[in-house]
DNA sequence: GTCTATAAGTAGATAGAC
DNA sequence: GTCTATCTACTTATAGAC
């Protein structure tokens, strides 16, 4: 089938990339990998950039989906709330976690990739809809780190103690202290934290 | 002179490193920058690996001289404050921005090698000295993303409006705010800033 | 200290048989 | 769809002249 080999390509070529970098693997070591000679991969493929175009692709419309839905809303606390439980929920998604995993651990190589410019873009417009045009920097400033916290917080987990469960619970928790300056009450949270656990 | 070429090379390598990735930078392209042919450089460096374990060295003995000092200070918030703008003072030294740059961007390409394991292991250390051993996960969490802050807030603001000077006076105050879960009074904050400004 | 020349290997990519 | 065989263009690294 066709599909298959493509998708089992794509499976280890994002396997490799997360592990030794996207430079660092060639396509002997995915053909290999996968029981086939190289020129195999170029029928499915037509270069080692394709590739990755395919992967970051996926990401970049996990991403609009959700500024489609941002923009749609109004500007209020309980939006941008709601806007990072959504972002977790799908950070929680195994497969595009490791995509992420893989677009953050290569920014630099594939810096002038255009699926990559793409998701740059992307990632600035969603922080901009969080921020009113008028906000100080430093408001502005805590609430892009409240988003990128729960990317952070998918690396240091790694680490740490405690089960899955109580890491993502953790993260969460803590993005939405950073969101609010702590005035987000216990039960805000809570709340929260159950819906994330029931998409996950 | 023997020196001068030496951290000529670095420079140049550090330069683009950053720009282009470790992997996707050959020698022949850091000998043309310098003006001199790729056999030169082997007289200064064994080995590539060689250029990049000289520069990593740097940021290894930053983290250990702020590791040294925190591990003599009780655990207080007073300390942790301290620590965080020591941190930040650090970061701000140029040499050291864009060499902890070229680590941030080059993680996965050099994650096997002995420096890299190295400053992987002191910022944990420094981790776990801001924190008590009993405490909750999401307390912990949010202390280390407080000190992470301070890397976000670096790349973060390349893009943002205002001037160097409000960029990072706004960093560090975020990151205190995190550290603190918002409870620092203005008046810590300025305090902070007006020590962070002496120091640039 | 820097050069020329070259070794020895790998990369991405293609042509054409089956 | 996958193979063998091959091309071209690099790469890191070394030997030895100046």
């Amino acid at each position: 089938m066709r599909e298959d080999t493509r998708s089992r390509i794509q499976e280890i070529a994002l396997k490799l990339f997360i592990e030794q970098g996207y430079e660092a693997t060639s396509l002997r070591e995915i053909a290999e990998e996968l029981g086939v000679t190289k020129a195999a991969l170029y029928y499915h493929f037509k270069t080692k950039e394709d590739i990755v175009a395919s992967l970051a692709e996926m990401r970049v419309n996990e991403i609009h989906e959700l500024l489609d839905w941002l923009r749609l809303q109004p500007r209020s606390p309980e939006v941008r709330r709601e806007f990072l439980v959504r972002y977790a929920v799908q950070l929680e998604s195994s497969r595009h976690q490791e995509i992420m995993r893989f677009l953050e651990r290569n920014q630099t190589a594939l810096r002038d990739h255009p699926t990559m410019v793409r998701t740059r873009e992307l990632m600035l417009e969603l922080v901009e809809e969080i921020n009113e045009p008028g906000d100080p920097l430093p408001l502005r400033l805590r609430r892009a780190m409240a988003l990128f916290s729960l990317h952070a917080g998918m690396w240091l987990s790694e680490r740490d103690a405690g089960t899955r469960e109580e890491k993502r619970g953790a993260t969460l928790q803590v993005a939405l202290e950073i969101l609010d300056g702590q005035e987000s009450d216990e039960v805000t949270v809570k709340a929260a934290m159950e819906r994330f656990g029931a998409a996950g």
